[in-house]
DNA sequence: CAAGATGTAATTTTT
DNA sequence: TTACATCTTG
C-alpha cells in the first residue's frame, strides 16, 4: 500500500501499528505487549479518525484508567491533531460523574453532588457501625461493598461472589442509605449509578449513544465488571469500540479488575478483530527474554511473542544479600557508578522505601519518592476541602463533624452527640440544625457552635463577592486552619500550613462562586495532579504497582523473597493458590519491564519483620528467569551468602542461629526434599534443623 | 475537653 | 518496630 502522501505519525507505524490505527467496521481488540507502543497507537487513532476519516472530535470517548494516563493522551491526541480538543479524554469515574450531573436528575441525583472518597467512606461506614465492630471489621465490611461495586452489585443482590457473611447485605444497605441522604456518591457509585441511569432511562441512553459513535478504552485489562457493564450501556450495535491492554500486565485483581473482560472481549463482542502488538522498543533482548520466561508460567493467559531489534544488552545482575542493609548499599553502588539519573528502585509494599531512604540520605544520594501519598489526601488539605464541601452542601455529615471543632472551638465528643441526635430527629441540614438554639450544651459548646455558624456565615458570603483563589485564601484564615497548622508545623516541623497554601495556588484557573466551587473539588479530587513528573538527577524510589507505564534506563527489582515478592499476606506459602502467584508474576513482569538497558535483582537472606528477623527464601521468582541471561552478583557480601545449594550446610560450616548464636555444622544428613543439619553451638549446645525451615544461616569462617 | 498510656495489627491501591 | 486507635487521666 502506498503510505507515501500520508502524515507523518502514520508512516512511522509498524504494520501492527498501522492496521490497528485505520481499522473501522468491527470491534477491536489490540493486544499490547510491554513497550510496544500502545499509548502511540491509540492517540494517532483518535487523531487519524479526526483528520483522515472526518469523525467529529465530540463524537469520540476515550477512557482510561488513571489521571496520568487521561492527562497524557489529552497531551499526545492535541500535539498530533489541534482540531482533537473536543474529544472526550476521560477517566473511568470522572466520564461518569460527567454522566449523573449532565443526566442524573433523571433517576433523583442532584447534579452539584460531591464525591465521597476511600477515606471519607470508612469514616463514614464507621459512624454506621463503631458501637458493634472494631475498626479491621468495619475495614472489612467497607471492603467488600467496594469489591460488590466492582461486580456491579447493589445490596439487594446476590452477595455470595463477594462474602458469605449474613451482616454484608444489611450493612450494605445501610451504608447506601446513610450515603444517600447526603446526596453524595461514592467512588464506585459513579459507576454503578451511570449503569442505572442507562438502564432505567432509555432516552438517556439513546442520547448517549447518539453523541458517542467512537469508544475507546486503555488499559482495558484492569477494568472491572462494572465498568463493563457500563461499556455495553454505552456501546450500541452501530458504536466502534476498541479496547487496549495487555493481559500479562493485570495487576489490580485486588481491586476488582477482571482479567476476564479482556480474555473474553471476543466472545463478548461477536465479529471482533484481534490484532497483536509484540514489537518491544524498550528493552533489551536480554530483559525481554527473561520477562518472557518469568511470565510463561502462568497458565491464565492469552499468551504472545514479543521481540525486539534492539540489542542484546547486558546480563540481568542477580545480587543475593545478608539483609535490607546490605540491599540498600548495593543499591547505592549501583547508582554511584550509573548516575541516579533514569535510575529506579522498585519494591513491592511501601515500608521497603525505608531503608533506602535512610541510606541514600546518609550518602547524599538525590532521591523521590512516587505515590506515597496524595494531596488532596493530606489532613490539612481535607480539612480545608469539607469547609468548602460543607458549603456547597450542608448535608454533608462527614464534611460537618470533620470541620465543626477543627480547629478546637471547644466543642467534644459530648456536645457532638447531642447535635447529632438533634439531627437525626428533624429534617434540617447540619447547618440549620446548629443555627437553632441549643439546649443542654455547656456554655463553652455553645459559644463554639456560634463561632463556627458565624465564620460559615462569613464564608458563604466571600464565596460570591471573591475569586474562588482569594476566597480559599480567605477561607484558610477565617476558619484559623492556616494559624492552627502553622503552630503545629513549628512544633513538629512539618509543612501542613505551605500545603494548605498550594492550596490557593490550585485554585487559580478555576471561576469564582459556587459553580467554580464544585469543578474545583471534583478535580482536586477526580484529577489531582500527582507530582510524579521525573525531577532531574534523582533516583526514583516506587512500588512495582506505581510503574505501570513508565520506563527508565536501569531498574533494581528489590525484596525477592518469599513471601515478599511474591507476596502472600496471612497465607500458608504452601498454599497459595495459582491465581494469587500468577498476579504477583504479572506484577514481576511489569516491574522487569521497566527496564530499557539494566537490570538488577536483589534477594536477601534475612529480612527484618515488626523488629525481629526472620529468615527468607530467594523468590520463586528468580529461579524462572533463564541461567545464561544472570550474572551473579559477586561482591562482599558473596562470602557470607551464595545461592543455597546442598553444600550450604556441608559439615565444618560455620553457621549462625537467630536464637542459639554461632555454631559449626556437625552432620549433614539427607532425608527426601530437605537435608537435616545437627549443628554445636560455640555455647556447647547441639540442635538439629531443617534449615528451609529454620533461621540458620552460614557465614564466614572467621566469625 | 485535651494530652499521655496502653493495646493491637501490620499488602499492593488507579478512582 | 512502628503506627494507629482507643482508653485513662489531668
Amino acid at each position: 500500500m502506498n503510505r507515501e502522501n500520508q502524515p507523518v505519525y502514520l508512516r512511522e507505524l509498524n504494520p501492527e501499528q498501522y492496521n490497528a490505527v485505520i481499522h473501522t467496521g468491527s470491534p477491536l481488540l489490540i493486544l499490547a505487549g510491554a513497550g510496544s507502543g500502545k499509548t502511540r497507537v491509540i492517540t494517532t487513532k483518535i487523531a487519524y479518525a479526526v483528520d483522515a476519516l472526518g469523525v467529529s472530535p465530540e463524537s469520540i470517548l476515550a477512557v482510561t484508567f488513571t489521571n496520568k494516563a487521561a492527562l497524557e493522551m489529552k497531551t499526545r491526541v492535541f500535539s498530533m491533531c489541534a482540531r482533537a480538543g473536543g474529544v472526550m479524554i476521560r477517566t473511568f469515574h470522572s466520564f461518569g460523574a460527567w454522566l449523573l450531573r449532565t443526566y442524573g436528575g433523571n433517576i433523583g441525583i442532584a447534579p452539584a453532588f460531591l464525591i465521597y472518597d476511600e477515606d471519607d467512606s470508612l469514616a463514614f461506614l464507621k459512624r454506621e457501625l463503631r458501637e458493634n465492630y472494631g475498626a479491621a471489621q468495619i475495614k472489612q465490611y467497607l471492603s467488600w461493598i467496594q469489591r460488590a461495586k466492582d461486580l456491579g452489585l447493589g445490596p439487594e443482590d446476590d452477595l455470595k461472589r463477594v462474602s458469605h457473611d449474613r451482616h454484608l447485605p444489611g450493612i450494605f444497605a445501610a451504608y447506601q442509605e446513610r450515603l444517600a441522604t447526603t446526596g453524595n456518591l461514592d467512588f464506585g457509585d459513579l459507576i454503578m449509578k451511570s449503569i442505572e441511569l442507562l438502564r432505567r432511562r432509555p432516552d438517556t441512553k439513546q442520547a448517549v449513544r447518539e453523541r458517542f459513535g467512537m469508544v475507546l478504552v486503555d488499559e482495558y485489562q484492569d477494568s472491572n465488571v462494572a465498568q463493563f457493564k457500563l461499556l455495553q450501556e454505552v456501546c450500541g450495535d452501530d458504536t466502534y469500540l476498541c479496547v487496549v491492554g495487555d493481559d500479562d500486565q493485570s495487576i489490580y485483581k485486588f481491586r476488582g479488575a477482571e482479567v476476564e473482560n479482556i480474555l473474553g472481549f471476543p466472545e463478548q463482542f461477536p465479529r471482533t478483530r484481534v490484532i497483536r502488538l509484540e514489537q518491544n522498543y524498550r528493552s533489551t533482548r536480554k530483559i525481554l527474554e527473561a520477562a518472557s520466561a518469568v511470565v510463561s508460567h502462568n497458565k491464565n493467559r492469552l499468551g504472545k511473542t514479543l521481540t525486539t531489534v534492539n540489542n542484546e544488552g547486558r546480563e540481568i545482575v542477580v545480587a543475593y544479600l545478608q539483609d535490607y542493609t546490605e540491599e540498600a548499599e548495593f543499591c547505592a553502588e549501583v547508582i554511584n557508578r550509573n548516575g541516579a539519573e533514569e535510575t529506579a528502585v522498585l519494591y513491592r509494599m511501601n515500608y521497603q522505601s525505608r531503608h533506602f531512604e535512610e541510606l541514600f540520605l546518609r550518602m547524599g544520594i538525590p532521591y523521590r519518592i512516587v505515590g506515597t501519598q496524595r494531596f488532596y489526601e493530606r489532613e490539612e488539605i481535607k480539612d480545608a476541602l469539607c469547609y468548602l464541601a460543607l458549603l456547597i452542601n450542608p448535608q454533608d455529615e462527614l464534611a460537618f463533624l470533620r470541620v465543626v471543632n477543627k480547629p478546637p472551638r471547644g466543642i467534644g465528643r459530648v456536645s457532638l452527640e447531642k447535635i447529632v441526635d438533634r439531627h437525626g430527629q428533624g429534617h434540617e441540614d447540619w447547618i440549620a440544625c446548629c443555627r437553632n438554639p441549643q439546649e443542654g450544651l455547656s456554655k463553652k459548646a455553645a459559644a463554639g457552635i456560634r463561632d463556627f455558624i458565624s465564620c460559615l456565615d462569613f464564608l458563604a458570603a466571600a464565596l460570591e463577592k471573591e475569586t474562588l483563589s482569594h476566597f480559599i485564601h480567605v477561607l484558610i484564615e477565617r476558619t484559623g486552619l492556616l494559624a492552627c497548622y502553622e503552630q503545629k508545623d513549628a512544633e513538629a516541623g512539618t509543612a501542613k500550613a505551605s500545603n494548605l497554601l498550594e492550596l490557593i495556588n490550585a485554585a487559580m484557573p478555576y471561576p469564582a462562586a459556587r459553580a467554580g466551587l464544585l469543578q474545583f473539588l471534583e478535580n482536586t479530587l477526580l484529577n489531582s495532579p500527582e507530582m510524579k513528573d521525573p525531577e532531574k538527577g534523582k533516583v526514583t524510589l516506587i512500588t512495582v504497582h506505581n510503574t505501570k507505564g513508565l520506563e527508565f534506563e536501569r531498574v533494581v527489582i528489590t525484596g525477592l523473597e518469599e513471601g515478599v515478592f511474591p507476596s502472600f499476606p496471612g497465607t500458608d506459602p504452601e498454599d497459595t493458590s495459582t491465581e494469587e502467584i500468577e498476579e504477583e508474576r504479572r506484577l514481576f513482569y511489569v516491574g522487569i519491564t521497566r527496564a530499557k538497558k539494566e537490570l538488577y535483582l536483589t534477594s536477601c537472606r534475612r529480612r527484618a519483620l515488626y523488629g525481629r528477623y526472620i529468615t527468607s527464601r530467594p523468590s520463586r521468582f528468580l529461579t524462572e528467569i533463564p541461567g545464561h541471561l544472570v550474572r551473579e552478583y559477586e561482591g562482599k557480601s558473596v562470602t557470607a551468602y551464595k545461592a543455597r545449594n546442598e553444600d550450604e550446610f556441608c559439615r565444618g560450616a560455620r553457621v549462625f542461629h537467630d536464637d542459639y548464636g554461632y555454631g559449626v555444622v556437625i552432620k549433614n544428613e539427607s532425608k527426601g526434599e530437605h537435608s537435616l543439619v545437627t549443628v554445636r553451638f560455640d555455647t556447647g549446645r547441639s540442635a538439629r534443623f531443617i534449615p528451609a525451615y529454620s533461621s540458620l544461616v552460614r557465614i564466614k569462617e572467621e566469625y
